[in-house]
DNA sequence: CTGAAAGCGCTAACAT
DNA sequence: ATGTTAGCGCTTTCAG
């Protein structure tokens, strides 16, 4: 293995001078960097990353905890770990991979190992187990979701309320009356986590607020459950013409449900969905969606990260990210005659 | 930071019989290790990582090699990175996540700076850019997929030609005589990515064998595509009877092609499909099918790393799964009157 | 069965 | 602008 003091000697300087052209942490006259960097090269050096470690208090790797239960699209999930990845990298930092299940003693185990300077935490309930830990721990972390008591904590993630919102304004200004939320899995609102409930809360705040009549209907993820969902919402609500789908496995079963029972969308049943663009520029007929910007959270998370690390005060506790709609095929006015 | 030395002085011992009690490998009188144990749960020592690498060579952490590209199914991979931490977990062993495009340089990267012990690598081509660097890497690894030159190294797959040959197999058996695959994306053919090729391989060898007539035809990943498709293949191959997807994505949109053209699975067309069991499973009509046991692989590859690093010269070149059918409901007999 | 002590490779004072 | 050197915390000879 070459080492620090093999490429001072090839070069002729110090280990030292060698460090700090690495690190940059102290001016190197050209012509000595200029020897360094060859030397470097020639003998093709690696620091050795424990070492490093050891010596400055500093792995340069993230531990990312990422969410491996039902309910969670994976396509998401995979788009965000990909930006953190990518993010990371740019920062020069490497990214350790911990599961839910290893759960608070593996964030410890890997945060007082020193095996990771800082972690990034997907999938943060209401009442998160690991926010005692999470704030004690004396490595930086930012949450992806917001528990119901952030404060001290910086989280990220996208204003779920003000999609569900954006969701019943548009369909409102299409002019329709009476709308259903289809959401996620039952165990989802169950377990508490954040997103459901609060696209769940700005639907109803929003329908309200607009006076138009509306429901709220967990449903598992399977093409079953939704077919039964669409059967269910008509004999329900009779006057029902206006959808929001916040749960991504089913969107286009839910579609093709409604068209199956004879009804056309948009012309007789408004669709509205809260999930990747990919997901609703894809879909046989595309959908007016509000977006869930994976990537860009990720990215996100991982800057607030590093300013943390870089000890600066400045970093907000919260980031809330705007929900956008954007209007494709599924929604339309309401069929004349509609309540 | 509580350190090894504490330790020792909290138990009465010196740090090396800490270190020992540790890894085992001196024996240590029930009576002092008793103490060791009772100092370190009281004090909640943690060795540091970074010291303990730098100390004795071995980080305790596997890379893991995604793939982020198109036509890789998500599920698969996700289900599959989920095994190898558990595997990885149970062998005492962290997992650290590099991208595809990092390519080389950042396996290399890891590897030579000491962060990780041995990579898992998965979806290999058939001439794999980075297989001389993983041949000349002093890190064991294991491939997921085999190139088309896998001596020396340790691969690890699902017997994609048996699964193609199982499907035609099934059909043959129930009575099909023309039959068509429809394969993953064309740019997976393209890289050549072997299980795509392997299950072509399988499927025609074994129609050939059987006297079948049999056409293969690449399909995009989209909707539009698998309806396209539907079309083109009852038009191509009038006698057509017998379909195997190896697709994930679009195995539903193209049973409900055949549907919406009037044709009934499996009265008129019958599917078997290559693809995780829980796609199958899920189904509107679960589908017949060879299951893409990733889990297992996983698991498989993280146990040849991990003998590998025990330097156990006694680990298979090669680990072929065996391929598995599981008659459902969307297999049956032709209808009477076909050729 | 247990200790003492010499590194592992790097960084960061402290020098000059 | 560069060099010297004392650790960082742990493992592992070498001794006993």
């Amino acid at each position: 293995m070459v080492k620090i003091t093999d490429v001072a000697r090839h070069a002729n300087v110090s280990p030292s001078t060698v460090s700090y052209a690495l690190s940059g942490k102290r001016p190197i006259s050209p012509e000595t960097r200029r020897r360094i960097e060859d030397s470097i090269r020639e003998l093709g050096y690696r620091p050795h990353a424990g070492a490093r470690s050891l010596a400055n208090g500093r792995s340069q790797v993230i531990g990312l905890v990422l969410p491996l239960r039902k309910g969670i699209h994976l396509p998401v999930v995979m788009q965000f770990v990909t930006s953190v990845l990518t993010a990371a990298r740019e920062h020069d930092h490497d990214v350790l991979l911990l599961t839910q299940n290893e759960g608070e003693e593996g964030i410890e185990r890997v945060a007082r190992s020193a095996m990771a300077d800082a972690f990034v935490v997907m999938d943060v309930e209401m009442e998160d187990r690991r926010l005692p830990l999470l704030r004690t721990l004396d490595r930086p972390c930012v949450l992806i979701g917001f528990p119901s008591e952030p404060a001290g904590l910086t989280c990220v993630d996208l204003d779920f309320a003000g999609a569900g919102e954006a969701c019943v304004e548009h369909l409102a200004a299409l002019g329709h009356r009476t709308l259903a939320l289809v959401g996620s899995p039952p165990e989802v609102y169950v377990r508490g986590t954040g997103f459901a409930r609060r696209v769940a809360a700005g639907f109803t705040a929003a329908a309200g607020r607009l006076g138009l009549s509306a429901s709220v209907h967990p449903c598992p993820e399977t093409p079953a459950a939704a077919r039964a969902m669409a059967e269910q919402l008509l004999h329900e609500q009779p006057g029902l013409s206006g959808v929001v789908i916040h749960n991504e496995p089913i969107t286009q079963p839910l579609i093709a449900a409604f068209q199956a029972m004879g009804l056309r969308v948009p012309e007789d049943v408004s669709v509205a969905a809260i999930c990747p663009d990919e997901t609703a520029e894809q879909a046989a007929v595309p959908i007016t969606s509000v977006s869930i910007p994976s990537s860009e959270i990720g990215t996100r998370a991982v800057e607030l990260l590093m300013a943390k690390l870089a000890g600066r005060d400045d970093v907000p506790e919260t980031t809330v990210l705007p929900a956008a709609l954007t209007p494709r095929i599924t929604t339309a006015p309401p069929p004349s005659g509609t309540p």
